[in-house]
RNA sequence: GCUCCCUUCGUCUAGUGGCCUAGGACAUCGCCCUCUCACGGCGAGAACAGGGGUUCGAACCCCCUAGGGAGCGCCA
């Protein structure tokens, strides 16, 4: 039998973190064992699905690069097939028609809390083979077996068991003709073929139920694996308001789909002392049964750990479609710039995202934004800043070919010349350059802003040295 | 309240009865390298939730307690 594993988002909000993460797992669990992935939307809630979380979902998935080898397919395209499902149940003698209010229901649950006992639906229709009327609290309930008990294997919780007492009899279509979630996702599950059942483990609670309607539909069930959770940094758990950010988000950050991708594989799952994973390495060595079971916390810290060693070894060409959104982002000219790929080389070793690297070349894209008064003060003032920015101004104005190696030898030419050590000409220099004290190797820096422009600056330097 | 799940350094984890005076990584601190900042190298501190068992021997097996989480919808 063929591997099928499925992502089965409900369109409610963008893809964040913990979303990813299960798709990830489906994604390789199918990707290692040869077999299927499947997207699919489950978009039967009317009240809270939009079209523009369908677009948001399929926008991370992309950006991921998450390929679905089937769908999306969307449970509102098969409302049909539902209902047909449930009326084969209640011909089958294993669901009911029932026909209490919302108001009934609720004054039922408050009275079972309000006794302290766990709140279920107490089968006041099962057997009373009501048939089907025009009422518009209809629905179709599930006929749950009332004794004996649900055991499944989680392949990553272990053996389950869960009474039947534990159980009551589930709504599988709503009075608006809308299937309920667990009642579509074993549809779903049945008609996909899906075989494996990789979700968050909020969804153990609901595998009980569900196996009891593959049960009555004679069909076999799939095997679940339930993933813990992952918790932000404050050991909370993720909600809109706390931390449960787009990976969208990710990506205007500075960071490179594979590391995020490398960072949530490792969260939950690993491999000996193994941090770093290629997508081929993955693939080969990920197993969902190895995933820990219990939940993390998510660590940004060592996310950009990661983020900065792919930069610092990605080739650099590879990198510039993606610094090309940040670069976007800082409105540069790029013709009156270096390469990006060799600001990269320059830079990647200093920064931790695209973002910052981005940022940080903003010199060698525009003029000085401002200078750093302490810098200043400290290198443009002492007696030996006059004479190293004049000398260097003249060995790299006699430059003929400007190369890296060129500039370089042009600054330490400047330095023998006042007869003073290489710090002593490279961090006025620095200042010249970035108006700061702080930038890449000087002869980098000085490369990369570009002849004419390095000579601007020097020369803007001494004015403000005041000679 | 009831049911189910979880518990190794601050964080992610290795560990499946002796290889553990518990290993790696991020973070932190120190030293080295050095034109600044980084990168890199070296080193340090830092954990088996608690209590009972089982066993010659337990981080690993069993029980209890505590703490954390999930679910108990005509949400997914």
């Amino acid at each position: 039998m063929t591997v099928r594993t499925r992502f089965a988002p409900s369109p409610t909000g963008y893809l964040h973190i913990g979303g990813a993460r299960t798709a990830l797992y489906c994604w390789l669990e199918a990707r290692h064992r040869g077999g299927e992935f499947i997207l699919r939307i489950e978009d039967t809630d009317r009240e809270r699905s939009t079209e523009a979380a369908v677009q948001a979902i399929l926008d991370g998935m992309q950006w991921l690069q998450l390929g679905h080898d089937e769908g999306p397919y969307y449970q509102t395209l098969r409302m049909e097939r539902y209902r047909e499902v449930a009326e084969d149940l209640v011909r089958a003698g294993k669901a009911y028609y029932a026909y209490e209010t919302k108001e009934e229901l609720e004054a039922l649950r408050a009275a079972q809390m309000a006794a302290t006992i766990k709140p279920r639906y107490n089968g006041a229709y099962r057997e009373r083979n009501e048939p089907m009327r025009d009422d518009p609290n209809r629905v179709i309930r599930f006929k749950n077996p009332q004794s004996g008990s649900v055991v499944f294997q989680d392949k990553v919780k272990g053996r389950i068991e869960w009474s039947n007492e534990e159980l009551d009899d589930l709504v599988i279509l709503r009075s608006d003709g809308f299937p309920t979630y667990n009642f579509a996702v074993v549809v779903d599950d049945i008609d996909m073929k899906i075989s494996d059942v990789i979700r968050g483990d909020d969804h153990v609670n609901n595998t009980p139920r569900q196996i009891n309607i593959y049960n009555a539909l004679n069909a076999t069930a799939p095997n679940f694996a339930h993933l813990p959770m992952i918790l932000g940094a404050d050991g909370q758990k993720l909600s809109k308001r706390h931390g449960a950010v787009s990976v969208m988000q990710y990506r205007d950050d500075g960071f490179l789909p594979h590391a995020l991708l490398n960072y949530l594989v490792r969260l939950g799952w690993s491999h000996g002392d193994q941090e770093i994973f290629s997508r081929e390495q993955m693939v080969s060595l990920f197993d969902v049964a190895d995933v820990n079971h219990s939940a993390a916390r998510f660590d940004l810290e060592k996310l950009s750990w990661l983020n900065q060693q792919y930069l610092k070894n990605d080739d650099p060409e590879t990198l510039v479609p993606h610094l090309q959104f940040h670069l976007d982002a800082c409105g540069y000219d790029l013709s009156s710039g270096p390469a990006p790929a060799d600001v990269i080389v320059a830079l990647r070793e200093r920064c931790r995202t695209l973002k910052e690297l981005a940022e940080k070349a903003a010199v060698w894209y525009g003029p000085i934004a401002s200078w750093d008064d302490a810098a200043v003060a400290k290198h443009l003032t002492t007696p030996t800043a006059v004479p190293a920015l004049q000398a260097v101004h003249a060995s790299l104005a006699a430059l003929t070919e400007w190369k890296v190696e060129q500039v370089h030898s042009a600054i330490e030419a400047a330095a023998a010349a006042i007869g003073e050590g290489m710090g002593k000409v490279a961090q006025p220099l620095r200042v010249a350059m970035t108006g700061t004290q702080v930038s890449p190797a000087i002869d980098q820096t000085v490369y990369l802003a570009g002849q004419s422009r390095a000579l601007a600056r020097v020369e803007e330097a001494l004015r403000r040295a005041g000679a």
